[in-house]
DNA sequence: ACCCTTTATGGAATCGATTCCATTCTATAT
DNA sequence: ATATAGAATGGAATCGATTCCATAAAGGGT
């Protein structure tokens, strides 16, 4: 304990303890070529005693490999990240890999910002999950010429994992109308999420159509991704109600805002399921707790940053120069909101 | 587009094409030292048009900086964790700092490994989430010699972020006995986990003893952090109700052991708040939105993040070698379960 | 005209690993 | 005994940046 700032070790110090060259350190090290059982030994004792650990950025500089991917996702401390993230760390971690993390915050710019960045720290690998994509980001991901994949969002040109938005939304839809409702209302976000702005209205619009339901224009109203918005966008909803008919089935196109619904239709009194049924998409945890129990379509984020890191490790490792799209389904879940 | 698994750009590359040698071109980068107008002009060109980015490692195994904070969490995909995280990344980012995350998936073994790992990637700091405070890990955390601060655990030695769960678990022992409540009962975790498992178990019992109120060890029950947890817990107290006495309130250490607790509350028929209070700790996002609310205690996770991250970069950039200890006191939530 | 400071630039060493290549030493086969 | 392959080892180049140092030109003061 008396050696206040000391000294990083280096493999030139461990190879003078153990009376041998740094090559031969290397290749205890790296098990690799050829060391006799005497030499490999007292390496091995002189690292254990010294608590020696290798410098990773002269090995990354040498070889080119870091053994950590970059992770952009658009804001940290969600669940929908969290999951994602969590299931992309089971695989990789599985493999010697760790993950350099970066949160957009929701800012389109940072997101090409942060991919250079990353690029920059000689990441293996990027995992993007974007929410608007520019052709700005395109561009920005075209130019990286590194394994790469998108989540969430359909990206042009490279590995997708994505879910099916338009089949789910149609799904939720279809649950409303064969549950009889017919006065159907819709919150969505706005249209810069392709996938959750666009696509889910879409399958919304499309399942109506089909049914040949009348679509209110008043009725399909853009909120953003959280409860209290869903909160005020039922409101909104309710407040432009004409002629005495009120909808009997909202679509949201989150459990979030499907939360922030019923919580608002709780507070005017109306009933759920009895008098409206809402569906949200997402199994937000809290979909399980709320009163009532929120039907909705489990995306099973874990499964899909597997998906995501498992490509990314093929493209990485086996050197695959190939693009491959996963697409996953999403699990129904049924309950008492309908 | 022709060139397919193109070079990688260095820098002797862009001071070749703009005419220039390495030397100034580092110092255009870094804007240091004397750099004709002219000549920066030209390599700002070349840089813009070939879209170099410089080699991280080589810089960091120079300058023996990095910026990148090594970040070890019990879990991913946790709303605390998750919390945790996204309040350093504040702190962080804005200083050009990267979090480089690592799991340790509740194996305390895993936590030691990953520290000696962070280190090899010469991280210029370390933030540590533990669960169980072994002395093993103490002694690994010793052995780093590098900025570390630890959080929701206080860890010797080191500085630390903490929350007052003897107070915290006190004050929501108390509100049950201010309502008017008697016989409490305490669902818990194990005692391995030094600041849920003992000191908010402390703070039960100290509260009960300061009221002069019966333990009844039979009530006492451990449980692990999942709500379906808390619900079988609550099961096994309400087993164990002889002579006809039930519990007219129960202090969970967590909001999903409360929820759990609620839930099977519900569905033997007892009903919350009229007939048992419950509180929880963690102002879990479920907590709002459960029938009935919870009332909890707000850690801020956030904010304990914020305050790790600004203790762990005034070590690194001012290179203090104090140990602080912040101790966040949180924020009551009186909601409808008292 | 001379000295000194400021500005501008590049050569070369350095950071801590890996890896190619050459060398030496054994052991086995012929 | 000798050629030959395998085992063991170390020297030195290399990865891509930063930075110390030397050098040179330009301007300013006396």
């Amino acid at each position: 304990m008396s050696e206040a700032d000391e000294l990083m070790l280096t493999i030139k110090e461990i190879a003078d303890m153990a009376n041998v060259s740094r090559t031969t350190v290397s290749r205890v090290l790296n098990d690799s070529g050829y060391v006799s059982i005497k030499a490999r030994e007292r390496v091995l004792k002189v690292i254990e005693e010294t608590g020696y650990v290798p410098s990773q950025h002269a090995k990354s500089l040498r070889t080119k490999k870091s053994k950590v991917i970059g992770v952009v996702i658009p804001k940290l401390g969600t669940e929908t990240s969290g999951r994602l993230v969590n299931g992309m760390n089971e695989v990789f971690s599985q493999y010697g890999y760790q993950i350099l993390l970066t949160s957009s915050n929701l800012a389109p710019q940072k997101e090409i910002e942060y991919l250079s960045l990353l690029k920059s720290r000689q990441v293996d690998g990027i995992i993007l999950t974007a929410t608007n994509v520019s052709d700005q980001l395109i561009a920005g991901i075209r130019q990286l010429r590194m394994p790469f994949v998108a989540v969430g969002q359909n990206i042009p040109g490279v590995s997708n994992v994505v879910y099916d938005d338009l089949n789910a939304a149609k799904i939720m839809t279809r649950l409303l109308i064969e549950r009889g409702r017919k006065n159907i209302a819709f919150i969505g976000v706005p249209e810069s999420d392709q996938a959750v702005g666009v696509l889910r209205k879409q399958g919304f619009l499309d399942s109506m159509k089909e049914h040949c339901l009348n679509i209110r224009k008043e009725w399909i109203i853009e909120s953003d991704f959280s409860i209290s918005s869903g909160y005020s966008a039922m409101e909104r909803i309710m407040e432009r109600v004409v002629g005495g008919v009120i909808p009997d089935g909202v679509f949201c196109v989150t459990d979030r805002i499907a939360i922030g619904a019923i919580q608002h239709l709780k507070e005017t009194g109306l009933k759920v399921p009895q008098q409206i049924s809402i569906t949200g998409i997402g199994a937000s945890d809290l979909s399980k707790y709320v009163e009532p129990p929120l039907t909705t379509m489990d995306y099973e984020n874990e499964k899909a940053g597997q998906e995501a890191a498992k490509i990314l490790l093929a493209q990485i490792e086996r050197n695959e120069d190939f693009q491959k799209t996963v697409i996953l389904n999403g699990r129904l879940i049924r309950r008492d909101s309908l």
